[in-house]
DNA sequence: TAAAAATACTCCATAGGTATTTTAT
DNA sequence: ATAAAATACCTATGGAGTATTTTTA
């Protein structure tokens, strides 16, 4: 499982298309096609149901659509938070002289 | 940012030590090095202090782990989820006629 | 027949390894 | 001197692309 597998999934399950989930992304449509298949291997069971002329999210996809958007959130979140404290001013720490006795 | 690399972060954070967390992960020393230098890149500043003769979590490194140690938590809770759906018995969905008049 | 997804294949980036060097105490 | 981390280098996997075929309505 993957980050990037993760956006993918969730730009399919948004726009219902592989072919226009890659044009979001800037991807080509094997390359998506590929990643939600890698994710399914990952995961263990199909995600979308193409059977069918709409695409739809199978019951397994349903479940992982919330956490695939909390997860990318927070790996978002913590970027943002590290590089913020790598942008502060940083507070010189004075080394304490170890004991001269 | 990936997985595998927040996984090995958490793992050197816990240790302080990149040739422990290497054992513990079944990599070589070499390989966490790179995923942490990987991981340190991608968030865009150091994560930990080699400098002194302990290992130590910077400050970027402190604000990280919490959010790394939710984020493996999440993965790991959606892995699962989904799993236990393709485990669970399917029920047939039984295709309703399209209308006939 | 037309649109979308899957597949076949190619190429290249990079993840992970081994072996070695550097560093810090 | 020694333990740990960094580096150099190599290999193989797999991610992303193009082009094509298959599928479904």
């Amino acid at each position: 499982m993957q980050f990037q597998q993760l956006r993918a999934f969730r730009e399919v399950a948004a726009e219902l298309s592989f072919t226009q989930a890659a044009k979001n992304l800037h991807y080509a449509q094997s390359t998506v096609t590929t990643q939600i298949k890698n994710l399914e291997e990952a995961v263990g069971t199909e995600l979308f149901d193409r059977t069918r002329r709409q695409l739809t999210l199978t019951e397994a996809g349903q479940r992982l659509l919330p956490h695939a958007e909390r997860i990318i959130e927070m790996a978002e979140t913590a970027r943002r938070e590290v590089a913020e404290t790598a942008r502060r001013p940083r507070r010189h720490r004075v080394r304490q002289p170890t004991s001269l006795l």
